[in-house]
DNA sequence: TCAATTATGACAGTAATGCTATCATAAACA
DNA sequence: TGTTTATGATAGCATTACTGTCATAATTGA
């Protein structure tokens, strides 16, 4: 099965969820980022591994800074999907929120339905390097282009779920948006710098995580007495 | 004044807190990295800025990594010192809590306090670019050679105040370590990318986020009915 | 105070990175 | 079947991220 979504034109200079070189490109990116950190990946090394060369590469994305906001972007949209089609029928607000963070804990752990996206490594590689897509100095010109835009998407949608529990939430947009950061660097913490977090790594840590952001958000929507 | 921090020795090959030229490099990497953002920081843009030489920067850091670390530390000791020394005679859990908050957002509207050291640009600096002191290929050697310390043990006194408030709360680590990722993320997006935090950026909002902080925490560590 | 250590500056040099340009050929498409 | 269009092959270039060597300036301590 191959999902396409359409992202921000400014992404990619060609889109390559269009052509076989495309998506072999995407798929070996997201190896070899995971492989080597984001900062000794190359486009050289990447077309080695693909037996294409440098200048192909180029033809689809500016540069590697570009292929991860679109390998982000891509995530985003993938989470996004994955919350829409299971909250479809459900109407509590409560156990919609709950949906919305179990996926966007679990997106990953569902049987993979990518023929060249292995979105297990590519959670992965949105825990450690996503941050960098955005902490960067062109920031207000990428953001005025468009190319957050799949972020600040499905940070409304949970922001929305809030709101639907708590009209007078005054923090839904903090609360929402601080939902997917703390989920991503809880797992790195656990996984790397363990006195940073309360969860164990291992077997149970996603159910665990589930279990405190729901434990959270639960406390600050709680209606006062 | 000057404040010097014992940092760990692995973060330098010099410690440049010792003389004029360390000084002078840690001066202006603050300006420079806040200027040019870090990926186009460069030790050679660095020397001429200081009429020094490449060669001499080489001499205190290994490379511009391990001179990011060395401000992320030095910047989580002086939260730290700045927390420590306003909560020392402050018994309530609670007031000592809502210091640790005001003083992790305000760190830098405090009068300035170094010569060398611009707190304001390098709070701003941590919160653009802290993360990516952590979020590499090393990161679990660097763990081991104890690179993270200064962050660690201040997340653990942040921790240790709200076991102090409730000492059944069961995510006490996360909590806190989130205190600190939330306000820095907060405060990039209300800047950058205001779709995605509830703040607004100016004047008042250091306040609005101090009291964002406390109210999550308030709701978090209130005794159940 | 003078010798010895240590810190800095002034070069030079090198492999890798981050591109851009040109041209030939293969594939797709009309 | 002719023509776009995509890819590969190769070259080139400025910058980055270092390392090495040597001379000189500053500090230290016997």
């Amino acid at each position: 099965m191959e999902i396409k979504f359409d992202l921000n034109e400014s992404l990619y200079l060609r889109d390559p969820q269009n052509t076989d070189l495309g998506k072999k490109i995407i798929e070996f990116a997201i190896i070899l980022i995971d492989e080597l950190g984001f900062e000794s990946f190359t486009f050289k090394k990447l077309a080695a591994k693909i037996s294409s060369t440098e200048k192909s590469i180029y033809r689809y994305f500016e540069n590697k800074h570009y292929l991860l906001l679109f390998l982000t972007s891509w995530y985003w949209e993938w989470v996004h999907f994955l919350i829409e089609i299971n909250i479809k029928n459900v109407s509590s607000g409560q156990e919609r929120l709950k949906i919305a963070i179990k996926y966007l804990v679990l997106a990953t752990a569902e049987n993979p339905m990518n023929k060249y996206i292995n979105e297990n490594l590519l959670h992965k590689l949105v825990i450690k390097e996503g941050g960098k897509a955005y902490h960067i100095n062109e920031v207000d010109d990428e953001n005025k282009a468009g190319m957050f835009h799949s972020y600040k998407v499905l940070v409304k949608v949970v922001a929305d779920i809030i709101i639907s529990i708590e009209p007078k939430f005054p923090y839904s947009d903090s609360l929402a948006s601080n939902l997917f950061e703390m989920a991503n660097n809880q797992i790195y913490f656990a996984e790397h710098l363990p006195r940073l977090t309360s969860l164990k790594s291992g077997k149970k840590m996603d159910d665990d995580l589930i279990n405190m952001l729901c434990y959270f958000t639960d406390r600050l929507l709680k209606k006062e007495k």
